[in-house]
DNA sequence: CGCTTCTTTGAATTTCGTCAAAAGGCGTGG
DNA sequence: CCACGCCTTTTGACGAAATTCAAAGAAGCG
């Protein structure tokens, strides 16, 4: 299921996390990382577990969902390449607050507590980098709270679709495709609504052409139209 | 309306930014701060302002709010005396992305981004304490956006209550008082709701003697029975 | 004491979640 | 290669929860 394999020095170089960084630290990075690998649907860490450590997708994509004490669950966040996740829980209570589970066949590196902070240490700008990409993520959520208390469903669909084109969307003849597979129901808990509401309107912008929807992969043909939707109210 | 005021080192060291210093550091950070006081209901900055600075609350309270591009706004976070507020954007586009408006009569202390960076490289436990508060935020807006998709009116209304008693509750002999005043339509934006929908369950359960509420302080008399509704479904 | 702001309450409307069931697609194993 | 079964998606009907609109009452402030 996890098998272990070597990670380069390019690699690295491709995260959020260390950007702008020396080649030394880079090296140094890459000699403290673990790397792993895992087959699709596969679980990386679960809510509540401890021995924490920092997470980094290289290749795939994982899903980052929250359970509550009730049954209902989000998505927190999809983790594309480049993108960390599970570190914030280094700096808090030490356990993860969330599950972690590959969208598909997935590289990833991490490093552990200790690892971290003395790479942070001997290189600020990882901290400094930390403090950017939390802070950015921070901002997102507050939008998708705002969102999600002041708009109705469709404009959360539709924001949703568009805020994953823009952090894993690759062009392709027919329009931006999202870069990892996506099910209803994955649309439907980052949206914040159920699976039913997000399907109907999902259907609805296929026939109209907005988008197109193979195999699980979404594929937004006119996004300016989507935005449309987004701002406006009609659904 | 903003009047500078001197600022004692003992207030820098309850701030949760500066947890943990040595005194010459607290000393430093004194030094470079500005301090101000303002009156109530006033406006500290704005959405879309920049000229960032990184902020805390010395006494007094502030109130968080973000609006969107349709009219919808919602309160991202009420700032309790030894808090940080508007630092995020100091690492991300260098514009407060919401408004910060006092609650009460409030001292606050500022930094510059150059002396805010000058202080994190001098000492490294600064970044470490950001990137914590930071990531405990994250948590807190992650668990919000999970109940605003999730749960339902009342139960939201009733873990915005127990927050902020959490946050900034001081025991009196009638129950925990929120120390900053509170209008229905703040514990509304705060709640995800409407004023309406949030009026009627605090005056449901006021007259149920769970709460009280007296020139805009809420005085929390049973929170467990309130943990109650925030956990159950009934109104 | 009058004005403004805040709060309460009622009634109608609407959105969306819920339940149920059928249809479609994909991979696996025979 | 086909058939079977499981997972996913679609679609309809219904009901409940909460927003919206309206208006009156209460409270603080100058």
């Amino acid at each position: 299921m996890a098998g272990d394999i070597v990670i380069a020095p390019t690699d690295i170089a491709a995260l959020e996390l260390f950007r702008g960084l020396p080649p030394t630290a880079l090296g140094d990075a890459a000699a403290l990382a673990r790397a792993r690998h895992f087959a699709r649907e596969t679980r990386i860490f679960s809510q509540g577990d401890d021995g924490v450590r920092a997470h980094a997708v290289i290749a795939g994509g994982v899903r980052i969902s929250q359970a509550g004490s009730d049954g209902g669950q989000i998505v927190v966040r999809f983790i594309a390449p480049g993108e960390m996740f599970g570190a914030v829980a280094l700096f808090t209570n030490g356990r993860y607050p969330a599950d972690a589970v590959t969208l598909a066949a997935t590289r990833e590196a991490s490093w552990s507590e200790a690892d971290l902070h003395e790479l942070m240490s001997r290189y600020p700008q990882v901290a400094i980098n930390m403090i950017r990409v939390i802070g950015r993520r921070l901002q997102e959520v507050q939008d998708r709270l705002r969102e999600a208390s002041t708009q109705r469903a469709a404009q959360r669909v539709a924001r949703a679709v568009l805020r994953l084109a823009q952090q894993a969307g690759h062009d392709t003849s027919d329009g931006t495709a999202i870069g990892f597979p996506l099910r209803r129901r994955d649309v439907a808990d980052i949206s914040g609504t159920t699976l039913y509401t997000a399907s109907r309107f999902l259907t609805t912008w296929e026939k109209r052409g907005l988008l197109v929807s193979r195999n699980r992969h979404l594929v937004l043909c006119r996004a300016s139209e989507i935005q449309q939707i987004a701002e406006d109210a009609p659904d």
